[in-house]
DNA sequence: ATGTAACCGAGACGGTACGTCCAGTCTTTAT
DNA sequence: ATAAAGACTGGACGTACCGTCTCGGTTACAT
């Protein structure tokens, strides 16, 4: 982990626990990485300024400096702040529909406001790599892992072929999703899309999914609100 | 087309041609394009300035406001002055080859230094959507065409699958090209990547390729230095 | 002269007057100038901050510190654009009651508002050596001058004894004023000072003073408004 | 005396000496003062800040702040702490002689760094009145008084006239070399100019000077290193 | 040939945000 | 109680670019 995300989600200790002098204040930390994310929605990157953050939540620009080196790892900070670390969701016991309807959360998620935020975020990474490393690290790839035990699921059940690449499959499906995002050439919410993708990369459904015999308890790659 | 696009390509007339007047001076347009490009590459989006542009091309910023209104619009201009419309290829006549080899040079470009352009205009077009709608029109439009047409050949010569469908499969093709430009999750140039990615997304070559009689020439889709 | 005295006083041409550009905005300057005095005079050191002769003038702080380097240099200006060369006085015929006057008019003055402008340059000149040159060329100097001719015409008039040392008589009547602004051990308008100090300098009248034929118009000492 | 002063010199207690509780520390104190004493003397005015005294000395701002309450407060004490009251001198039996000596002790001490500390004293003491007051008090007056008092012996030796005005003699000795510290328009250490100076004041040595009886020991008006 | 219109360079201008420094204050643990 | 540590609000700093605005000068067509 880099010094980018010394902004602790739960349970981190950023800087070593210092016995002495005053401690840090927990609801600057809060209003300013809220505001942050506020900001980010409603203006985008162009409203995104450390002097409106402190405005906005009230404290001074140097508390701001203190905690996060950059704007991007602010923004970082404030999308972790803001989402859970994986939602568990209910498998349907099909991974073709379990990718189809995860997909479709995914898509729904990134053409709301907190698609805004992660397209921000990717734009700062820009020039400076360590947003996007943390932003990997942290998000991404938790995520995309959850996407490939689905297809291990069903590869393991017999619903999918045996031969599938699971990595390529997790690369296809999860980087279209941020093509759309970020180039715009395609809404991110086509009817439809979801099922022509899943089909396309796991290839025609000829053969009949076997329910698993014990629907498991997995996780969401979507982002969720926490 | 936008008035982001009105620093003309070749034939174009942005504004109305004036009669009176002096004429628009090519060689300030072409100190400002090459310019704006070199500090792309060299320094990134960091280091390309209005103010920089203005200083080493030696020329005024209001000449440049005159016929830019964003930096976006100077970025994909200056992309579009250095790229080919779209350099010709020898099509080999298998559909599958010809996607792989299109898809490795894609790569390498997108690698080098017009892939820090490419990023860059598509960090500029978030805060300005007509740059967006530029680059998709005049760059990236043209070029999926062209791998939506060696999927048509593939088809109708019967080495791919007839329910292959075409719009899908340049989506996941192009597409995870510009993630890992953005995102850098993965290397752009990961060795063996393209084989898998063009077996993953057109399923298995088990139908043996009927290679065309009249091999075609056909156009890549690559960004070619013009 | 100094870079920082390039705000010019009247005649200067502080930057080789440019042909070229848009040339300078001396609304502007004048605006600059009379509010750094004006919040010199009232907020003393303290309240003379660029960012507050911006917001009083209505400037941009670029402006500001594009003519002047310095919030010294800037204090000498606004100084220099109050005040007269040299206000022409009257000679009485006595260089006793001149002197005596003089410096009753000069210690009036310091004890006022300007007396506070003139402490901040000395205050921002101890650590910008520039400051206090442009002080002493432009303003100190041809006013000490005036004393100088005062006690030299004295002198060949017969009133005032031949020995006299010109250059320590300014040193002193000159230096005690500046002291008694800065250190303030004693107010700048006690009564029955200036005779004391004149009577102590120039020694006891014992000689009667010879009124000159023709009563000259010379200048005052005092920094009066413009 | 004022707040200003509750640096205490040696066997004063600023606070109700407190019975409970820590007691201060002295090596603090000490460390403090002579952390602000070199950086008045290294940097000037710049760099003499609480910040600068608290990292240079290892003590917290608060301790400093708990202790004088503004950085001229500082300032002052850190001189008084190394300066010794009042140095003696030895009288040579001539006041001509003895006032000409100390004027250049005095004036060689304020062309070294103790100068830049003095001129730093005053700058505070603009815009803070208290500050001067009690430089006043604590070593301008007392050093003042030595002055006098060679007059007043040389007065009533019959060495110097009786007419002489104690006060203003002492005004124009002493005004001049804090002015040559601050406006610097001349140097302090000019060769010659102590003698020039009191032959100026004290007019010009016709009565041949009468050696007293009994040289007396008296005290330097110089600021001695303690 | 001479307007007239649009171009071009230079550079001043009002602004916004930057990231830093320092001022003072406050809150904690340690002595 | 005093001290050290260090987080906090807040204000000003001086800088970098922004996008706009005059200027003096330069083409080149249209009278």
């Amino acid at each position: 982990m880099t010094a980018t995300a010394n902004a602790p989600g739960p349970g981190q200790a950023p800087r070593q626990r210092s016995v002495r002098g005053r401690p840090r204040c927990d609801k600057s930390r809060q209003a300013i990485l809220s505001s942050a994310y506020d900001l980010l929605v409603q203006a985008g990157l162009a409203g995104f300024t450390i002097e409106a953050v402190a405005a906005r939540s009230g404290c001074a620009k140097t508390t701001i400096y203190r905690w996060w080196p950059t704007k991007g790892a602010l923004a970082v900070a404030s999308l972790l702040e803001m989402v859970e670390v994986a939602a568990p969701i209910r498998a349907t016991g099909s991974a073709r529909r379990d990718l189809e309807s995860l997909l479709a959360v995914m898509a729904g998620t990134m053409a709301g406001p907190m698609g805004r935020v992660i397209a921000s975020i990717i734009v700062e990474g820009q020039s400076n790599p360590e947003v996007l490393e943390t932003y990997c690290t942290q998000v991404l790839q938790p995520r995309r892992e959850r996407i490939r035990e689905i297809v291990r699921m069903g590869v393991r059940s017999g619903e999918l072929p045996a031969e599938l690449d699971e990595a390529v499959v997790v690369e296809l499906l999860y980087n279209t999703l941020y093509s759309r995002l970020l180039i715009r050439h395609q809404p991110l919410d086509e009817p439809g899309w979801t099922q022509r993708l899943v089909a396309a990369v796991l290839g025609p459904a000829n053969a009949a999914p076997q329910p698993v015999a014990k629907p498991l308890r997995i996780h969401s790659d979507a982002l969720y609100p926490a």
